[in-house]
DNA sequence: CTGAAAGCGCTTACAG
DNA sequence: CTGAAAGCGCTTACAG
C-alpha cells in the first residue's frame, strides 16, 4: 500500500503545517483564536494535500452526520421488481432529497430498521422521516426509544397523537373521490383497499365507512394484496361483478394498479367503463394516466408533501419551533375518462 | 438530562453483563472464541437494554458504513422546485434504493461533493454512483483522488475510458429516434439539446451529427437551458419555425419538457402536429404522455439501469469481479400521436 | 476462553 | 495564541 493511496487526515495536515491537530481543526472550522497567518498556512497546506475532514469521524464526535433518512413503509410490500404505479413514492423521495440538500443535508433511503436483517446504516442518521406508518409501527417505537428525532407522514393509526406527524387528510380525500363518483352517477360504490396495515389504507377505510353511513349505503369493502398489482385488480373485478346481487356500479381502488386491473377485468366481462361502471383510483400513477380508458385519480401532491416533511424535520433537529398543525397540501382530483359519461358535462376542477 | 435519555452503548452492556467491551463485541459479532453461556448472557443483556451498535462508530473503525451514495448530475441543473419531467431520475433513484437494500446497503442521495458548499456527508459513503457525468467531471476526479470506489452511469465525455462506467448507448438511441422520425415522414430534422455538459447531451449530439452525415443532412442544432422547461421549448419553436428558410419538419428534443413546449409553440403558430411537423422526446416523462398530442418518447429504462449500476458497484466494493462490458438495458421507443400521421400505418414496436 | 490496550479521525474543554 | 489530553463508540490484534 503506497503512501499516496490513503486519503490525508488531520494529522497529515498538522505535521506538514508544523502545528497541532487542535490548531488545524480550529483554523479550518473558524473556532478558537488562531493567528491570521497560521490560519492562512493551515488552509494552504490542507488545499495542497486535498484534505477533507472525514464526515464519519466528525459525525461520531459531534453526533451529527448531516444525514436524514427516509423510510417509505409501503415500498416494503412491493417486493423486488419496481413496478409501475409507485410513482407517488419515487416522486416523494426525489423531492425530499432535493429539499434536504437545500438545508445542507443528504437523504438516505432506508428499509425498516426494526426488522432483524436491516442494514445497520439505517440507524445512522440525525433524523428520520417515516412515510405512511403501519399500525403500532415498530419503526416509530424504535426511533422513539433510540431518541432519534423523526417526523411521520401520516399518523400511526393506533397511536394518532403520540408522535410528531404531518397528518395526511386521507379521510377528507376519500370523501372527495366518493362524492365525485356519486355526482358522476354511481349509486352503489365499492372500496378496494390494500392489505398493508398502513395509515393510508386504514384511514381511507374509515373515511369510506363514514361516508357510507352518511349516505345510507351499506359498505362494500374488499381488501387486496398490494403486490397482486394489475392482475389482482382483474380478479377482483371478476369477483365483485360476477355476483348477481349487490353488484357495484362504482368502484374506488386505492392503488393505481388495482384500478387499472379492475377496469381491464370489467371490460373483459362486457362492461362499458364509464357507461356501466365508474372507476377511480386513490393514487395517481403512470398506469392510471395511460390505460384505456384513462382513470380518474387522486393526486396527493408528493412533491409538496415531501418538502414540508423535510422542512419540519430539520426544524426539529435544529431546535426551531415547528407548527404541527400544518397539514399536508390539499390533494387534487384528476378527472379522466373512467368517470366521465358521455353527455354528462362534468365541470372541470378549479 | 436523565440517564435513560441516551441510547445504550457497548459499555453499558459490558458493565451489566460483567464482561469487557471486547467480549461484548466478539459475542455479538460471532468473532473470537467465547464461551457459549457468555454469548447467551451478553445477548440477553443487549436485548434488555435495547442495545444496537452505533453504525457511525462502527463505520469509523471498519471504514465501511453500509451506505452507497448516488449523485444525479442533471438534477443540479434543475434548481429548486421539482418539475414535472424529471421522472427518469426519480424512478432511477427509487429503484437504486431498493436494489441497495437487497444487498444490505442504504442509498444516500447527494449533491456534488466537489462543490464548495456541499454537505460533508456527501463523502461519507462506501461507494458512489454518478449518473450522467459532466465533461471532465470534478466529482469523478474527487472520488478518484479520495479513493472512494465509484461507478458512473454514462461515461465522462472527455475521459471515456478512464473510469468504471455503465456505458449508456446514447448514440444508438439517437439513431433509433432519428430513423423513426425519417420513416414517419420527416426530411429536415432539428436537434434541441440541453446546455448542461453531461454525457447524455454530449453523446446525443454526437449521434445526431453522425446520423446527419450519413444521411447527407446538414446539422440543425439548438441548445436550450434545461431549466427553461416547457416555456423554453415554446420559444424555441417560435425561433426555429419562424425562419423562412431551412425550416425543420421534424424535431428531436432531448428533454420531455422542451418537447412539450415545442409542440405547444408550433400549434400556436398554426402548425398541425404531426401532419406538418413531427416531434419526439429523448426522455419519457409525465408531460410527454399527457400532452395533446401525446409525444413519442424514448424510454431509457431507468429501473433496470439503476439495478445494474447498484449491482456493479457493490461487486466492486466487495472485491468481486465485475463485467464492465455489460451495457445498459436497451431503450424502448414509445410511439405516440406526435409522430403518427393519419393514414400512415406505423408498425407497432415489437 | 477473556480482557487491557491501541486506534479509527475527528472535536472540545482546558491549561499554559 | 497554541497544544496536550480526553473522548465520541466501536473493533482488532495480541497477551495472558
Amino acid at each position: 500500500m503506497s503512501i499516496d493511496a490513503a486519503r490525508p487526515t488531520i494529522n497529515d495536515v498538522a505535521e506538514r503545517a508544523g502545528v497541532s491537530r487542535t490548531t488545524v481543526s480550529n483554523a479550518l472550522n473558524g473556532k478558537g483564536t488562531i493567528g491570521a497567518e497560521t490560519i492562512e498556512r493551515v488552509r494552504r497546506v490542507a488545499d495542497e494535500l486535498g484534505y477533507e475532514p472525514n464526515a464519519v469521524a466528525r459525525g461520531l464526535r459531534q453526533s451529527k452526520l448531516g444525514v436524514i433518512s427516509l423510510l417509505i413503509r409501503p415500498l416494503e410490500s412491493l417486493d423486488t421488481a419496481m413496478p409501475e404505479g409507485v410513482d407517488y413514492f419515487l416522486r416523494f423521495a426525489g423531492s425530499a432529497a432535493l429539499a434536504a440538500m437545500d438545508h445542507g443535508y443528504s437523504l438516505m433511503l432506508i428499509s425498516d430498521p426494526a426488522k432483524p436483517g436491516a442494514p445497520r446504516s439505517s440507524l445512522a442518521a440525525d433524523g428520520c422521516l417515516v412515510e405512511s406508518p403501519i399500525r403500532n409501527d415498530p419503526a416509530l417505537t424504535l426511533l422513539d426509544r433510540k431518541r432519534i428525532p423523526f417526523v411521520a407522514i401520516g399518523v400511526d393509526p393506533d397511536r394518532p397523537d403520540d408522535f410528531p406527524a404531518i397528518s395526511q387528510q386521507t379521510e377528507r380525500d376519500t370523501f372527495l373521490v366518493l362524492d365525485h363518483l356519486r355526482e358522476s352517477g354511481a349509486q352503489r360504490i365499492a372500496l378496494v383497499t390494500g392489505t398493508d396495515e398502513n395509515s393510508w389504507n386504514a384511514l381511507a377505510r374509515r373515511g369510506y365507512e363514514r361516508w357510507a353511513a352518511e349516505h345510507d349505503m351499506a359498505p362494500l369493502i374488499r381488501t387486496l394484496d398490494e403486490t397482486s398489482g394489475v392482475e389482482g385488480g382483474r380478479s377482483m373485478a371478476h369477483e365483485l361483478l360476477a355476483e348477481a346481487s349487490d353488484r357495484p356500479d362504482g368502484v374506488y381502488c386505492l392503488t393505481g394498479r388495482h384500478a387499472t386491473g379492475f377496469v381491464a377485468g370489467a371490460i373483459e366481462l362486457g362492461y362499458d367503463v364509464p357507461e356501466d361502471l365508474l372507476v377511480a383510483a386513490g393514487s395517481d400513477a403512470v398506469v392510471t394516466r395511460t390505460s384505456t380508458p384513462s382513470i380518474t385519480s387522486l393526486d396527493m401532491r408528493p412533491v409538496e408533501t415531501a418538502r414540508l416533511a423535510v422542512d419540519s424535520l430539520i426544524s426539529l433537529l435544529e431546535g426551531e419551533a415547528v407548527d404541527w398543525s400544518s397539514k399536508d397540501p390539499t390533494s387534487l382530483l384528476a378527472i379522466r375518462d373512467s368517470t366521465t359519461r358521455r353527455g354528462t358535462a362534468t365541470a372541470a376542477p378549479a
